[in-house]
DNA sequence: TGTAGGGCCTCTAGTCACTAGAGCATCAAG
DNA sequence: CTTGATGCTCTAGTGACTAGAGGCCCTACA
């Protein structure tokens, strides 16, 4: 039996995060001790754990719902856990892209710059106008 | 002179979106009208598309304020603008990074999937256990 | 047994960057 | 003169927390 701050240090969950999660319904309720304090067992430890580790890979704490009922079904049907895992794999794939033009951008105006010697600044004209992009970010 | 539908579609951010950053004071509050509907000059055009442009590439609104506070200074000092577009280019280095491994991870957690021909979902336990990772993730 | 301090409780409100909707006024075209 | 799009303000909602107030509880130590 853990308090909260217990399980709080063993997951990385802050304390208002885990209480979070109890309130939005992705947590069960766990037992309360005599003075209304909550009390976890190993099942509230891991499905902690789930939410951290999915949480960390990016899902939505609404794809996480859908995952955590999912989980432990009678012949659990993987197909919409695959479905969501790919969507999000797809999703950071593109985010991935979109980013490394974002870099190439940034480095491009970055080098544009004399470090503040005074006179205009072509970081600012640069961000200030998107003709000047060699990619088509955004 | 736009109203601010016009300069919406010239420049792609929402119409309630300009309203928010006038709120904010990102924007200067433009004329208006006898109706009391906004008119935009030339100089209103190039702001939201200075904020856009940042905004794609990234930059948090408080960033945009403190290089549009910047711009326009005279001798502008270039080097807080640098540093804030170099500390966005770390910024963004980093994220691309992170997403790497977390796309190696979901690449290799759906390829443990059968497909949901029954059976127990390898998916839902790799995402429970985070020492089935292969990599350092979160 | 008393007490000091931490941890825990609930509740409200704030964050960021918008987005949605209500209910009304105004504008431009026919 | 009417109609429908566009505009106005205001409030409230989103996701995923985070912070703070004001109080209760638990444990360790004297």
């Amino acid at each position: 039996m853990f308090s909260i701050g217990q399980l709080s240090k063993a997951t990385g969950v802050k304390v208002p995060t885990i209480r979070y999660y109890e309130e939005i319904g992705l947590l069960p309720q766990p037992g309360r001790n005599a003075g209304n304090q909550r009390r976890y067992g190993q099942d509230g430890m891991e499905a902690l754990g789930f939410i951290r580790h999915a949480r960390d890979l990016g899902f939505s704490l609404e794809d996480i719902k859908v995952m955590m009922s999912i989980e432990g079904q009678l012949g659990e049907d993987c197909s919409e856990v695959h479905r969501i895992a790919e969507a999000q794999l797809n999703a950071v794939r593109a985010r991935i892209t979109r980013l490394e033009r974002l870099a190439g951008e940034l480095e491009r105006i970055t080098h544009l710059c004399g470090h503040g010697q005074g006179g205009d600044c072509k970081v600012l004209s640069a961000l200030g106008d998107h003709g000047q992009c060699g990619s088509d970010h955004g």
